[in-house]
DNA sequence: AGTTATTAAATTGTACACAACCAATTTTTT
DNA sequence: AAAAAATTGGTTGTGTACAATTTAATAACT
């Protein structure tokens, strides 16, 4: 079996890959990956139409609702995002009131983002949604455990 | 062990999760794949540079060179993307000389999209493509099958 | 002190995604 | 045949993503 990065080549006399069979959709481990986040962002989505946020906002609360206030940079770390796609992302909170952007006194060059009291009120609602999410999943345990060891290692690049 | 859908919970003597620790981002296994889908798109995009065409493009390539000519419903349905997308991303191919777009005679609500030479010969530049890519990559052949299994196994909810 | 380098956000421009809606064209039903 | 339903692709509006550039502020250096 000869491994190609993100596709995998059997050649064995069951399954011979010609040149170009690396470039067919079934073969590719990318693609599955790329519709699965869509198809999650879009399960998110669902559940919170009535709150008005979306996944990516979702993410950003999350973070401060572990780490209480951040800086841009900080959220920007953490999710892998930058400044190009928070900005406009944190604006949005803004305007709907569950965040606070404040340039600090010490370093003028750094935002820092808090939650307002309705953005930390959100918690309770959100919380209610991951288990509605699980009806509709079918890995077990088992196997949601070795699929987040490898999506961490596939990130890592460990 | 007890599941929630996309986040695992351990409720063993080691690890007590408490209510809102679902919400943690280590905890979640709907956020690394979301990262990973960004990533593998960068990856991609790194190496598109020069042949001037961007990921989804590279998907509708890929089901064309697969298929050959396609209506613009069935290439939304290979790749689960909806005529919102397809629309505008199929006339951006288009004016690259990549494909063209041509109303069906025996029924005119149907677009066929076929690949022009040009296109056609791209297949030649992104077939070198992958194994560029697979440098970069950690996994061992048996973790991507398994990878690729789980995945799958999450989207179709099987 | 004054210049240079670095850093943090914001801005700009392009390209997805997708929900919601629409128009035109079949297809089905009555 | 006429009316209703379904299908196909397009349009509109909002919200990400991200590369590349800009601006402002701080740190480092001669």
């Amino acid at each position: 079996m000869v491994v190609y990065n993100l596709i995998t080549i059997f050649a064995s006399e069951k399954e011979i890959m010609m040149k170009y069979d690396i470039l067919k959709l079934n073969n590719q481990l990318c693609f599955p990956i790329y519709v699965a986040s869509r198809e999650i962002i879009q399960g998110y989505n669902k559940y919170f139409g009535d709150l008005d946020i979306t996944y990516p906002q979702y993410l950003v609360l999350m973070v401060l609702w572990e780490d209480g206030e951040m800086t841009v940079n900080n959220i920007g770390k953490r999710l892998h995002l930058d400044s190009g796609t928070l900005t406009p992302l944190l604006k949005r909170m803004e305007i709907k009131g569950l965040i606070s952007r404040n340039r600090c006194r010490q370093d003028e060059r750094t935002v820092r983002i808090c939650l307002t009291d309705k953005g930390k009120q959100l918690k309770e609602e959100v919380v209610k949604i991951p288990p509605q999410l699980a009806e509709e999943l079918t890995l077990s345990p088992e196997e949601i455990e070795v699929l987040k060891r490898l999506i961490h290692k596939l990130i890592n690049k460990e």
